[in-house]
DNA sequence: TGTACATCAGTGAACGCGCGTTCACTGATGTAC
DNA sequence: TGTACATCAGTGAACGCGCGTTCACTGATGTAC
């Protein structure tokens, strides 16, 4: 089963960051084994230190590659202030909610990175910048700096909605929450991006 | 060492239960462990079994108990929405931010309770909407329920805001987090309080 | 008022288990000849 | 083209440790006489 090409090991290495990510997402990462990793990645337990220092590397390189990732994801939506709308309601849909190993990393686990260490925290601070630049762009493309104060409002309250909703069971009151945030979220992009 | 009166029992479960409230929020509930919490509380880990059937039943306790606390502090501020304003303040203030072991439960715990099993979220949830309906009082006295969404927002964002903080090492960035935060409650507090 | 006793909160050692980490080993690979 | 070999990604057992949990025991208590 083991063979190995040139970029084999590099390919391996990336499969364990975006399995991990899924798994951190899911579980948590202080609940997130070293030999479950690895058995998400489909290897076992010895390789992971072929790949890192040890976990506190791997979740460093998780949160960057998760953070990456949703960069990306951001810049494929539709161009301006439509793409943030489009961004709101796929954040604050039930199917985000339901599924957290395929959602948002801050939404899972922005908590915990604040008890990490700092290579994570830089990591995610970096990539987290970079949405809210994102955001910024969207909502003031003449003076994006001025919507700064707007973009982490929007940023926090979609972070910390999506949390409330996971937490409360109750799926009609979770369900509410996401409306309520849907509804604010819009009000706070119209009335930044309306403003001359 | 060992001596006891009629509610000596009941005020050790309660010593258990806030101490543990503030371990959890300090190294949050996966990173604390039964030893640690007993030994906090001036007890050994044998005698966690008198008090709770397990430690899925502490979380439970402590989260209720957390959010109760949080409760009362709130019907402690000056009435209407000057008691916001002053909320909002202190919520998002660097004193906050660097000691999350006497701080905000949510702000310190959220992503980790949606992860929690039905009583520890129910008991969450209860808390949470007792919040949001205080913040609705002191918007709108006379309408709270037309509140509700303002409520929400709010709540969540200053939530996302505190642990967006904390996740930033760089001093000066999270600080601007904090101020930033503070600009948009106080617009969202008086948007919906001076509209009609 | 003073002594004997049942109660039970708390002790501390022990349980099996999974954690993060280490390491001697395996075996498919691409290369050398 | 075919064989021998060095490389090294991955294996899987083992390390000490702390986890959540159990339990036989201790010893200060309030009560009975």
């Amino acid at each position: 089963m083991a063979r190995y090409g040139r970029e084999h090991k590099e390919a391996t290495r990336r499969r364990i960051v975006e399995t991990a990510g899924r798994r951190f997402k899911q579980d948590g990462i202080d609940g997130s084994g070293i030999a479950t990793l690895m058995a998400d990645a489909g290897l076992t337990n010895g390789a992971f230190y072929a790949h890192f220092d040890s976990k506190d590397d791997l979740v460093a390189a998780v949160v960057e590659d998760q953070l990456g990732r949703q960069v990306s994801e951001f810049s494929e939506l539709p161009a301006g202030v439509s793409g943030l709308e489009v961004l709101v309601v796929e954040y604050l849909s039930p199917a985000h909610r339901d599924h957290c190993d395929l959602g948002c990393p801050s939404a899972a686990l922005l908590d915990e990175i604040g008890r990490c260490n700092g290579a994570t925290k830089d990591g995610y601070a970096a990539g987290a910048m970079a949405i809210v630049d994102e955001i910024c762009t969207r909502l003031k493309p003449d003076d994006p700096a001025s919507a700064r104060g707007t973009a982490f409002a929007l940023f926090t309250m979609l972070v910390g909605s999506m949390q409330l909703a996971r937490a409360v069971s109750d799926k009609e009151s979770s369900d509410s929450i996401l409306r309520h945030g849907v509804r604010s979220a819009q009000d706070m992009i119209r009335r930044e991006a309306n403003q001359q």
